[in-house]
DNA sequence: TAAACAAGTTTATAATATAAACCAAATTTT
DNA sequence: AAAATTTGGTTTATATTATAAACTTGTTTA
Protein backbone atom coordinates (compact mmCIF):
# COMPACT_ATOMS: atom_id res chain seq x y z
CA UNK A 1 0.00 0.00 0.00
CA UNK A 2 1.19 3.76 -0.62
CA UNK A 3 2.71 5.37 2.16
CA UNK A 4 0.92 8.29 3.10
CA UNK A 5 2.49 11.57 2.37
CA UNK A 6 3.48 14.11 5.47
CA UNK A 7 0.85 16.33 5.49
CA UNK A 8 3.16 19.10 6.51
CA UNK A 9 5.56 18.52 3.21
CA UNK A 10 2.59 18.31 0.98
CA UNK A 11 2.17 21.41 0.49
CA UNK A 12 3.04 23.49 -2.50
CA UNK A 13 4.75 26.38 -0.65
CA UNK A 14 6.38 24.43 2.54
CA UNK A 15 7.95 22.03 0.16
CA UNK A 16 9.51 24.60 -1.70
CA UNK A 17 10.66 26.38 1.46
CA UNK A 18 12.05 23.35 2.51
CA UNK A 19 13.31 21.95 -1.24
CA UNK A 20 15.18 25.93 -1.23
CA UNK A 21 16.88 25.20 2.70
CA UNK A 22 18.06 21.59 1.77
CA UNK A 23 20.46 23.04 -0.67
CA UNK A 24 21.70 26.54 1.76
CA UNK A 25 23.49 26.84 5.07
CA UNK A 26 20.39 29.40 5.98
CA UNK A 27 17.91 31.67 3.89
CA UNK A 28 16.34 34.64 5.20
CA UNK A 29 12.61 35.50 4.79
CA UNK A 30 13.40 38.05 1.90
CA UNK A 31 15.45 35.67 0.05
CA UNK A 32 12.68 32.96 0.62
CA UNK A 33 10.07 35.16 -0.97
CA UNK A 34 12.03 36.11 -4.14
CA UNK A 35 12.96 32.53 -4.83
CA UNK A 36 9.21 31.28 -4.16
CA UNK A 37 7.28 34.12 -4.72
CA UNK A 38 5.02 33.51 -2.11
CA UNK A 39 3.36 36.72 -0.57
CA UNK A 40 4.63 37.41 2.64
CA UNK A 41 1.17 36.60 4.73
CA UNK A 42 1.61 33.46 3.03
CA UNK A 43 5.12 32.87 3.75
CA UNK A 44 5.15 34.02 7.12
CA UNK A 45 2.54 31.26 8.20
CA UNK A 46 4.35 29.03 6.64
CA UNK A 47 7.82 29.26 8.51
CA UNK A 48 5.76 29.30 10.74
CA UNK A 49 4.08 25.92 11.00
CA UNK A 50 7.72 24.14 9.59
CA UNK A 51 9.31 26.07 12.18
CA UNK A 52 6.60 25.03 15.12
CA UNK A 53 6.90 20.86 13.11
CA UNK A 54 10.71 21.37 14.56
CA UNK A 55 11.67 20.95 10.56
CA UNK A 56 13.25 24.77 10.39
CA UNK A 57 15.17 26.99 12.77
CA UNK A 58 14.34 30.37 12.57
CA UNK A 59 15.96 33.29 14.13
CA UNK A 60 14.81 37.21 13.71
CA UNK A 61 17.26 39.46 14.35
CA UNK A 62 18.38 42.73 12.13
CA UNK A 63 21.13 43.58 10.04
CA UNK A 64 21.82 46.95 10.98
CA UNK A 65 18.44 48.41 11.67
CA UNK A 66 16.46 46.19 9.15
CA UNK A 67 14.81 43.13 10.80
CA UNK A 68 15.87 39.87 9.20
CA UNK A 69 14.18 36.46 9.30
CA UNK A 70 16.71 33.61 9.31
CA UNK A 71 15.38 29.87 8.76
CA UNK A 72 17.64 26.84 8.45
CA UNK A 73 16.70 23.94 8.15
CA UNK A 74 16.79 20.93 11.27
CA UNK A 75 18.21 17.48 11.41
CA UNK A 76 13.88 17.00 11.83
CA UNK A 77 13.18 18.18 8.76
CA UNK A 78 15.78 16.88 6.67
CA UNK A 79 14.80 13.28 7.48
CA UNK A 80 11.32 14.20 7.31
CA UNK A 81 11.74 15.57 3.50
CA UNK A 82 14.12 12.10 2.90
CA UNK A 83 10.93 10.50 4.10
CA UNK A 84 8.57 12.44 2.48
CA UNK A 85 10.48 12.03 -1.25
CA UNK A 86 10.58 7.90 -0.36
CA UNK A 87 7.36 7.69 0.55
CA UNK A 88 6.55 10.40 -2.85
CA UNK A 89 8.64 7.88 -5.43
CA UNK A 90 5.50 5.16 -4.65
CA UNK A 91 3.07 7.44 -6.14
CA UNK A 92 5.34 8.75 -8.97
CA UNK A 93 7.02 5.58 -10.92
CA UNK A 94 10.88 7.00 -9.68
CA UNK B 1 11.83 29.82 -10.45
CA UNK B 2 9.87 26.54 -9.41
CA UNK B 3 7.06 25.82 -11.23
CA UNK B 4 3.93 25.57 -9.93
CA UNK B 5 2.15 22.12 -9.03
CA UNK B 6 -1.14 21.40 -10.58
CA UNK B 7 -3.06 21.55 -7.56
CA UNK B 8 -5.96 18.77 -8.87
CA UNK B 9 -3.13 16.75 -8.88
CA UNK B 10 -1.03 17.69 -5.81
CA UNK B 11 -3.84 15.92 -3.75
CA UNK B 12 -2.40 12.77 -1.80
CA UNK B 13 -5.55 10.71 -2.75
CA UNK B 14 -6.57 12.20 -6.39
CA UNK B 15 -2.29 11.57 -7.19
CA UNK B 16 -2.74 7.94 -5.49
CA UNK B 17 -5.73 7.26 -8.09
CA UNK B 18 -4.30 8.74 -11.14
CA UNK B 19 -0.59 6.24 -10.02
CA UNK B 20 -2.27 3.52 -9.87
CA UNK B 21 -4.72 4.16 -13.15
CA UNK B 22 -1.73 5.18 -15.70
CA UNK B 23 -0.49 1.43 -14.61
CA UNK B 24 -3.61 -0.56 -15.63
CA UNK B 25 -6.02 -0.41 -18.57
CA UNK B 26 -8.94 0.24 -15.75
CA UNK B 27 -9.85 0.14 -12.20
CA UNK B 28 -13.01 -0.08 -11.07
CA UNK B 29 -14.28 1.54 -7.47
CA UNK B 30 -13.54 -1.33 -5.28
CA UNK B 31 -10.37 -1.95 -6.33
CA UNK B 32 -8.95 1.56 -6.09
CA UNK B 33 -10.64 1.87 -2.76
CA UNK B 34 -9.13 -0.90 -1.44
CA UNK B 35 -5.53 -0.12 -3.34
CA UNK B 36 -5.60 3.93 -1.72
CA UNK B 37 -7.41 2.51 1.68
CA UNK B 38 -9.61 5.63 1.15
CA UNK B 39 -13.26 5.77 2.39
CA UNK B 40 -15.72 5.26 -0.04
CA UNK B 41 -16.87 8.84 0.49
CA UNK B 42 -13.65 10.69 -0.09
CA UNK B 43 -12.78 8.20 -2.69
CA UNK B 44 -16.33 9.25 -4.79
CA UNK B 45 -15.73 12.88 -4.61
CA UNK B 46 -11.93 12.84 -5.78
CA UNK B 47 -12.82 10.62 -8.86
CA UNK B 48 -15.56 13.04 -9.49
CA UNK B 49 -13.26 15.95 -9.64
CA UNK B 50 -10.75 13.78 -11.51
CA UNK B 51 -13.33 13.08 -14.05
CA UNK B 52 -14.41 16.59 -14.25
CA UNK B 53 -10.77 17.83 -14.79
CA UNK B 54 -11.11 15.74 -17.45
CA UNK B 55 -8.19 13.11 -16.45
CA UNK B 56 -9.61 10.26 -16.43
CA UNK B 57 -13.16 8.82 -18.12
CA UNK B 58 -15.28 7.26 -15.30
CA UNK B 59 -18.11 4.41 -16.74
CA UNK B 60 -20.75 3.21 -14.39
CA UNK B 61 -22.50 0.56 -15.58
CA UNK B 62 -23.26 -2.92 -13.83
CA UNK B 63 -21.42 -6.57 -13.44
CA UNK B 64 -24.07 -8.96 -13.31
CA UNK B 65 -26.87 -7.14 -10.98
CA UNK B 66 -23.95 -5.32 -9.01
CA UNK B 67 -23.12 -2.01 -9.90
CA UNK B 68 -19.72 -1.05 -11.21
CA UNK B 69 -17.32 2.42 -11.51
CA UNK B 70 -14.91 1.96 -13.70
CA UNK B 71 -12.10 4.32 -14.06
CA UNK B 72 -9.57 5.30 -16.75
CA UNK B 73 -7.06 7.40 -17.47
CA UNK B 74 -7.35 10.03 -20.48
CA UNK B 75 -4.46 11.39 -22.81
CA UNK B 76 -5.42 14.40 -20.86
CA UNK B 77 -4.74 12.89 -17.44
CA UNK B 78 -1.48 11.43 -18.69
CA UNK B 79 0.11 14.53 -19.74
CA UNK B 80 -1.16 16.67 -16.87
CA UNK B 81 0.70 13.60 -14.18
CA UNK B 82 3.52 13.99 -16.73
CA UNK B 83 3.47 17.54 -16.21
CA UNK B 84 3.46 17.17 -12.34
CA UNK B 85 6.06 14.59 -12.04
CA UNK B 86 8.23 17.43 -13.97
CA UNK B 87 7.40 20.16 -11.79
CA UNK B 88 7.81 18.14 -8.42
CA UNK B 89 11.47 16.94 -9.66
CA UNK B 90 12.39 21.09 -9.59
CA UNK B 91 11.20 20.37 -5.51
CA UNK B 92 12.98 17.00 -5.05
CA UNK B 93 16.58 16.96 -6.34
CA UNK B 94 15.95 14.35 -8.91
C1' DT C 1 7.72 66.14 8.36
C1' DA C 2 5.05 63.71 5.44
C1' DA C 3 5.05 60.15 2.11
C1' DA C 4 6.79 55.92 0.64
C1' DC C 5 9.06 51.63 1.61
C1' DA C 6 10.70 47.37 4.04
C1' DA C 7 9.86 43.35 6.57
C1' DG C 8 6.89 41.05 8.47
C1' DT C 9 2.31 39.58 11.27
C1' DT C 10 -2.60 39.04 11.96
C1' DT C 11 -7.07 38.32 10.38
C1' DA C 12 -10.54 37.02 7.05
C1' DT C 13 -12.07 34.25 3.30
C1' DA C 14 -12.37 30.77 0.13
C1' DA C 15 -11.15 26.22 -1.15
C1' DT C 16 -10.05 21.40 0.24
C1' DA C 17 -9.88 17.14 2.16
C1' DT C 18 -12.15 14.05 4.76
C1' DA C 19 -15.50 11.61 7.40
C1' DA C 20 -20.07 10.81 8.70
C1' DA C 21 -24.53 10.02 7.41
C1' DC C 22 -27.36 8.38 4.12
C1' DC C 23 -29.53 5.53 0.15
C1' DA C 24 -30.99 1.73 -2.96
C1' DA C 25 -30.51 -2.74 -4.37
C1' DA C 26 -28.97 -7.32 -3.54
C1' DT C 27 -27.78 -11.05 -0.55
C1' DT C 28 -27.87 -13.70 3.57
C1' DT C 29 -29.79 -15.16 7.87
C1' DT C 30 -33.41 -16.75 10.88
C1' DA D 1 -40.66 -14.52 3.76
C1' DA D 2 -39.23 -10.91 6.91
C1' DA D 3 -35.45 -8.95 8.94
C1' DA D 4 -30.78 -8.01 9.02
C1' DT D 5 -26.50 -7.37 6.58
C1' DT D 6 -23.66 -6.31 2.77
C1' DT D 7 -22.36 -3.96 -1.46
C1' DG D 8 -21.46 -0.04 -3.98
C1' DG D 9 -21.72 3.87 -3.89
C1' DT D 10 -23.57 9.52 -3.14
C1' DT D 11 -24.57 13.62 -0.46
C1' DT D 12 -23.86 16.59 3.22
C1' DA D 13 -21.35 18.48 7.10
C1' DT D 14 -17.15 19.70 9.32
C1' DA D 15 -12.61 20.77 10.17
C1' DT D 16 -8.32 22.08 8.14
C1' DT D 17 -5.63 24.65 4.80
C1' DA D 18 -3.94 27.78 1.77
C1' DT D 19 -4.02 32.24 0.48
C1' DA D 20 -4.75 37.08 0.14
C1' DA D 21 -5.91 41.33 2.15
C1' DA D 22 -5.32 44.39 5.68
C1' DC D 23 -2.56 45.95 9.18
C1' DT D 24 1.80 47.14 12.08
C1' DT D 25 6.24 48.91 13.16
C1' DG D 26 10.08 50.95 12.08
C1' DT D 27 13.12 53.30 8.32
C1' DT D 28 14.35 55.94 4.43
C1' DT D 29 13.71 59.54 1.26
C1' DA D 30 11.77 63.69 -0.81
Amino acid sequence: MLKPLDPLLHSELRLAVISILIGVEAADFVYLKERTGATSGNLSVQIDKLSKAGYIEVEKGFVGRKPRTLCKITEIGRAAFKEYVEALKGYINM
